[in-house]
DNA sequence: AAAGATTGTTGTTGACGACAACAATTGCCG
DNA sequence: CGGCAATTGTTGTCGTCAACAACAATCTTT
C-alpha cells in the first residue's frame, strides 16, 4: 500500500464540477480515521451540552470543575487541574468566573499557605443539583442520537481516559 | 433522581486534605458523561496525531482538507468547508498555508468566477502518500490504546457524524 | 540555611469555532 | 431584460482552549 492513489473519480470535473449540490463528496481515507469521527462527535456533543445548559449558562468545562469540587471538597487547584487534565493557568480563570458567580470559594489553606482549598458555596451546592438535572437531560439527547447501548459501549471503550 | 447529592466522602478534609497524592480523586457524576470521556479521548488522539505527523508538520485539520481535496479534485472552498464542517472563513487561512507550502492550488473557475477549484499540486500528490502512511501509523497507535475491535466499534457508532 | 520543587498567578502564542461585514459574481423573478 | 436576493471568497473580531514561559510566595530536602 504505497502508491496507487487516484481514488476513482479523479478528475471529476475540472473547471466546473457541478455536483448535485453538496452531498456526494467522498472523504476517501478520512472515513476510517477515528480522530475525525471523534472530532465531529465531540463538536456535536459539546454544542448540545451548551444548548441544554444554556438557561443556567454553564459550559462543559465549568460543569466538570464544579462536579469534581462538589465530590471532593477541599481540593487544591493543582489537584483539580491534574485530575481534569486542564492547565492550572486555565483553571485560574475558570475559578475566577465561578467565584464571581458565588458558586465556588477559595479558602486559604493553613497547612500549605501556597494553596487554596476549593469548596462549593451554599449557593453552589444548591445550584449544582439543577445543573446535574440539565446535564442528565443532555445525556438523554446523546442517547437519542446514537442509541442507548451505543452510548454505554462508548463509555466503556473510553473509560480509560476519564 | 432529584436531590441526594453529597456523594460520600463529603467533607473529606477541610483545611488540609492530605490525599495520598493526586490519584484517588472521585469524579462523581462526571463518570457516566459521554462528553467528558469523548473530550479526554479527543485530546489524546489529536496529540498523538500531531506527534506522529510532526516530521511532516501536518495537523489533523490540514490532513482532512488535503484528503478531501485529493479525493475530490476541483471542489470549491464552500463545498470543502461544508463537507468537513469548518467555516469557510477558517478554510481561507488553512488554504493559505497549504498553498504557500505548494501542496494545494486554487484555480479560478471559469464556470463560476466567484469560486476556486481546489487541486493538489504535483508535490501535494506526492507528499500526501507520506502523510497517509504516517496517519496509518497513528491509527495503529489508537488500536494499541483501545483495542482493535473497540476502535472498529467506535467508528461504527460514530459513523453518522462523518 | 541554601538549593530545588511546588502552587497560584499573569501573560503570550497559536489553533479553532462563531459571527459579521464586504465586494464580486451569479441566479432568480417579476 | 433588469433589479434584487443569494452565493463565494475574503477580512476582521471575539471568545474558548491548549501549551508555554516566567514569576513571587511558599514548602521540602539536604
Amino acid at each position: 500500500m504505497t502508491a496507487a492513489r487516484t481514488s476513482l473519480r479523479k478528475r471529476a470535473g475540472n473547471g466546473a464540477t457541478r455536483r448535485n449540490d453538496a452531498d456526494e463528496i467522498g472523504l476517501d481515507a478520512l472515513v476510517g480515521h477515528a480522530g475525525y469521527a471523534v472530532r465531529r462527535f465531540q463538536l456535536w456533543i459539546f454544542q448540545d451540552f451548551i444548548k441544554t445548559l444554556a438557561e443556567v449558562d454553564i459550559r462543559p468545562t465549568q460543569y466538570s470543575v464544579l462536579t469534581v469540587i462538589g465530590a471532593n471538597p477541599g481540593l487544591s487547584q493543582m489537584a483539580v487541574a491534574k485530575r481534569l487534565g486542564i492547565e492550572r493557568a486555565r483553571l485560574v480563570h475558570l475559578l475566577d468566573g465561578l467565584e464571581q458567580r458565588k458558586l465556588v470559594k477559595r479558602i486559604k489553606s493553613k497547612a500549605d499557605r501556597r494553596s487554596h482549598a476549593l469548596h462549593l458555596t451554599a449557593q453552589g451546592e444548591t445550584e449544582i443539583t439543577r445543573f446535574k438535572r440539565l446535564a442528565a437531560r443532555h445525556e438523554r439527547n446523546v442517547e437519542d442520537r446514537i442509541g442507548k447501548e451505543n452510548r454505554e459501549r462508548l463509555l466503556q471503550i473510553l473509560a480509560g481516559f476519564t
